[in-house]
RNA sequence: GGGCCUAUAGCUCAGUCUCGGUUAGAGCGCACGCCUGAUAAGCGUGAGGUCGUUGGUUCAAUUCCAACUAGGCCCA
């Protein structure tokens, strides 16, 4: 006969084979023809909500790793705090003005040699980052994301057009926004200003010259018998006309340095190099703190104008004389540097690139043109030490490949300190929980340090910066009655109509400027900074939509975003609302490749999201964003994609196991109750509870990375290796119905359940394809509509988890014992082992005395006894802790059912191979 | 060049922060072995770490402080 038959051996349809890239979106499938997130939704109505609003990622281009990351991220924290028991409602959206999307345009149209109007290409611009929308949204939710995919917001939204437009009036109304020159990066070709991202650096040849500046007021202390001169050095002469002051490091020593027949003063080190350099030969007479020269004045060097000698930390020793040449109008450290002593930002060229007529010597002139001029006036001055070629990196117009300049022209500004925004701001943020704190600190920074913000762009494809200006006085011009007309509008039809009509189409008829009583007005045609428009959803989003609430409780995203959107963020609703929009703030690193470095092109190191799914399933990569400490940066290689995929089947082979051997049990009619079960499935149920309270803590800590190792020790040490090893002779040798049996059962649906629900968040679709194998009728018709498991009331049990941790300790010694013995071929497996303990202490004795069936059943041996401690020791025994170890061959016969060695087997007439408990199973 | 951050076994993470103190833990992987009734599975045993480097504080530092190196983000 063939005695396998009668035994319970495990049964289920659950693949061992995970076959992930097929199977998820066939889950994906049903989750959106049930609508599970609709569902969801329903079944939270009342709950306390938990807020996380979604970052806007820019729309455009396919996702990559560290989008993965980030949407994953907010998946995991949303469906873990939903299954807590709140509502938590996950909008996603999208940020879809912008340059880079009109970047791309311009090359389409350029190629195809096309020339549109300003709506025209809006309108392209528009499709384009829809079409991208829609790419990106199917990419995230191959994901496994769970969302509002259908009704996500977009910053190109009319409505939400419509907010940016009233949050911009409020800031407009309260006086906080102002028009100023600032510097630029200009292109006289293209005749327009350029982003930082439409600038190329190429290698360009320039005159690089040294200038005399005449000191007509000397620092104090300084003694110089002779005219003296400061000595600058640059390579852009045209900027000499704007020149308004002189920089000095306040930690530098200058020389002053006698020449002859005058003096100059340049930074000391430099100074014997300089003269060599010039052909001078000079003595240093006295040597001075940088910040000593602070307030002295120089004279231009044609102009009948001063020049300041101010203190800047930008100025080194690299190159040049160690003093700077500063036009506030040509650059932004001058620029800087102009702000802080108050200086203008002066800029007599225009947008030709033609110095206007402010300068007379060369006005008309192009500026790369007017370097030769400028430098013989110098000569001619004696005002030139020095002048040769240089070669250097220098900034060119990515479109006509032509040199830039750096010019100052008219830009609209949110004042940091009118209204005391800066200081509001950085009040608001200690408000904040800031995880990890030091993120705090970052943004405090920033925030006390920046600049004011600069909203306007020279732009086609954003939100337009709505004011008007009069024709007859220049009065800029915007009242709450226009505002509400235009916004009115934006509500309805988007904001082409701004650009489409002219001023006296978007007024209200009999519009008069209140300074000078004209009609006739210009309309400001700069755009928004695409910050400002992600910066205000939460006014766009969280206060337009039901459900939803301002301040969030959470915003997640790159560290990157303490100068972005967590930045822009706070900016927008504290001007407007005086509070930060975020109780908290969450961020995490970067992707970066196996050895630590950054994903990029260059290095060929990039991973796409769409590799790992095809060859592995976006299972993994949800795996992987929980098992790091996405604090820090996080790694991704293709030995921790294996590494991944292995843990992955310890997750799924532990629930196949459990479901095998669930295959005829029904929880609501085979339920043992927890006073009957036996000891080993008590002690299963203490872990579980313990691991229950660690896991559900590690949520909602955000730990998910200890959530995740938890888990994966739980089945791999507590499950695999100990309790169902163990468990198998009870689950398969015993009759079917039988209380041992159904008590193991009742425990491993149990354990199975509570695992499968705390995975959820993480092993999303995994998760839910084992709920749908679990026995017994289900309240939840998806995994994801559950919630967390409670510990098994009662549990953990302190004292059994105390006794099985010394019992375990003791297993350890018997495997031990166990393994030499398989070495030396006296036993091959534990069922075939007789094991005789020996204690060296009368406690240790005493301890063992009363747990001999227990350890027999852990261990899994034939049989197991206790020496009395005379009968110590056989040569041969292990010893360890006052433990002796000796194993044996166990006596009788392989039982060929059940596989233990029993004196017994063959006892039974009816059943000769088989041993007594064997035979009574059968015979009922 | 400046600001913020990170650095524990081959890999992913505990421990250190809020008490500095006997042999620094886990899982995976690896090596060797067992099983063939979780089988493209399962079990057992074992080998892996000068806790990035160098100084300092201290009776004592992986743990506190500083500098450096490497890497990351943001600026310039």
């Amino acid at each position: 006969m063939d005695y396998k038959e009668t035994l319970n051996l495990p049964r289920t349809a659950f693949p061992m084979k995970a076959d992930l890239p097929r199977r998820e979106p066939e889950l994906l499938k049903r989750w959106a023809e049930m609508d599970l997130y609709a569902l969801i939704r329903a079944q939270s109505q009342g709950r306390p909500r938990f807020i996380l609003h979604d970052g806007p990622p820019y729309a455009n281009g396919h996702i990559h790793l560290g989008h993965a990351l980030n949407k994953i991220l907010k998946d995991i924290i949303i469906k873990s705090r939903q299954m807590s028991g709140f509502d938590c409602p996950y909008v996603p959206g999208w940020d879809c003005h912008g340059l880079p999307i009109e970047h791309q345009m311009d090359k389409g149209l350029k190629a195809k040699g096309l020339k549109l109007s300003q709506v025209e290409v809006r309108q392209r611009c528009r499709a384009y980052a829809q079409e991208f929308v829609g790419i990106q949204r199917g990419e995230f939710q191959r994901l496994g994301v769970l969302g509002d995919w259908m009704n996500p917001y977009l910053t190109m939204n009319y409505p939400y057009v419509a907010a940016i437009l009233e949050e911009y009036g409020k800031f407009f109304l309260s006086g906080a926004i102002y028009r100023s020159k600032k510097p630029v990066h200009w292109c006289a070709t293209c005749h327009t200003a350029l982003a930082e991202a439409e600038v190329e650096y190429e290698e360009h040849k320039t005159p690089s010259i040294y200038v005399k500046f005449p000191l007509v007021k000397p620092w104090p202390g300084m003694a110089a018998d002779k005219p003296a001169s400061l000595v600058i050095w640059t390579t852009t002469p045209w900027t000499l006309p704007a020149n308004l002051a002189v920089a000095v490091h306040p930690d530098l020593e200058y020389a002053l340095v006698d020449v002859g027949d005058e003096a100059l003063v340049v930074a000391a080190d430099l100074a014997a190099g300089l003269l060599a350099h010039w052909g001078l030969k000079g003595e240093i007479i006295s040597q001075y703190a940088g910040r000593a020269l602070e307030g002295a004045v120089a004279r231009h060097p044609w102009l009948t104008r001063d020049s300041q000698v101010i203190l800047a930390d930008y100025v080194t020793l690299t190159a040049g004389t160690g003093l700077v040449h500063i036009a506030p109008g040509h650059g932004q450290e001058d620029y800087d540097s102009g702000r802080k002593y108050g200086l203008k930002p002066y800029s007599p060229v225009d947008d030709n690139g033609r110095f206007t007529q402010e300068v007379p010597e060369f006005a008309g002139q192009k500026v790369w043109e007017a370097n030769a001029g400028i430098i013989e006036l110098l000569r001619q001055q004696g005002k030139l030490l020095g002048v040769e070629e240089l070669t250097h990196s220098y900034p060119h117009c990515w479109r006509c490949k032509r040199p830039i300049i750096f010019r100052a022209t008219e830009q609209w500004f949110i004042s940091m300190e009118k209204n005391g925004l800066r200081h509001k701001a950085l009040e608001a943020i200690d408000k904040v929980t800031w995880i990890p704190r030091w993120g705090r600190e970052r943004i405090h920074l920033m925030v006390e340090n920046r600049p004011d913000w600069c909203i306007s762009r020279q732009r086609a494809w954003g939100v337009p910066i709505v004011a008007f200006r009069c024709r007859g006085c220049g009065e800029l011009v915007l009242t709450r009655e226009i505002l509400d007309g235009i916004i009115d509008r934006a509500r309805r039809e988007g904001a082409d109509f701004y650009f489409a009509e002219d001023a006296a189409a978007l007024l209200p008829p009999g519009t008069r400027c209140p300074r000078c009583g004209q009609g006739d007005f210009d309309k400001e045609t700069d755009i928004l900074d695409v910050w400002f428009d992600s910066g205000v959803s939460f006014a766009a989003v969280l206060e337009a939509r039901d459900g939803l609430r301002q301040p969030a409780d959470l915003y997640l995203e790159g560290s990157d975003q303490h100068r972005g959107w967590f930045h822009s963020s706070l900016l927008a609703a504290v001007g407007t609302r005086g509070q930060a929009p975020y109780h908290g703030v969450l961020t995490h690193g970067f992707v970066v490749d196996g050895e630590g470095r950054k994903m990029s092109k260059s290095v060929g190191n990039i991973i796409a999201p769409q590799e790992v799914i095809n060859k592995y399933g976006a299972e993994i990569l949800r795996l992987w964003v929980s098992g790091e400490d996405y604090r820090d940066d996080i790694r991704l290689s293709d030995a921790i994609l294996k590494q991944l995929a292995e843990a992955y089947r310890r997750f799924r082979n532990t629930a196949r196991f459990m479901l095998g051997n669930l295959a005829d049990f029904d929880p609501q009619q085979h339920w043992v109750r927890y006073e009957d079960r036996e000891e080993l499935d008590r002690l299963a149920l203490s872990w579980l509870a313990q691991l229950t309270e660690r896991v559900k803590k590690a949520y909602l800590d955000y730990e998910f990375h200890l959530a995740f190792h938890r888990l994966h020790q739980f089945c791999a040490v507590e499950m695999s290796s100990l309790y169902l090893d163990i468990l198998k002779d009870r689950l398969y040798v015993s009759g079917a119905g039988s209380v041992a049996r159904r008590s193991a059962q009742s425990t491993l649906w149990e354990l199975l359940r509570s695992l499968t629900l705390l995975m959820a968040p993480i092993l999303s679709f995994t998760a839910e394809e084992v709920w749908g194998f679990l026995p017994g009728e289900k309240a939840a018709a998806s995994v994801h509509l559950a919630a967390f498991p409670e510990a098994p009331p009662g549990f953990p049990d302190g004292e059994l988890l105390k006794k099985y941790e010394f019992l375990l300790q003791v297993r350890g010694e018997i495997n031990r014992g166990l393994e030499e013995a398989r070495k030396a071929k006296t036993i091959a497996t534990a069922q075939e082992a007789q094991v005789v303990l020996g204690a060296k202490t009368e406690e240790l004795h005493a301890a063992l005395a009363a747990q001999t069936e227990a350890l027999r059943v852990l261990a899994q041996v034939a049989e197991l006894s206790l020496a009395a401690p005379a009968a110590l020791p056989a040569p041969q025994a292990l010893e360890a802790q006052g433990l002796w170890v000796q194993v044996d061959k166990a006596p009788g016969a392989k039982c060929v059912r059940c596989w233990f060695h029993y004196p017994g087997v063959g006892d039974n007439p009816k059943h000769p191979q088989l041993c007594s408990r064997c035979s009574q199973v059968l015979e009922g």
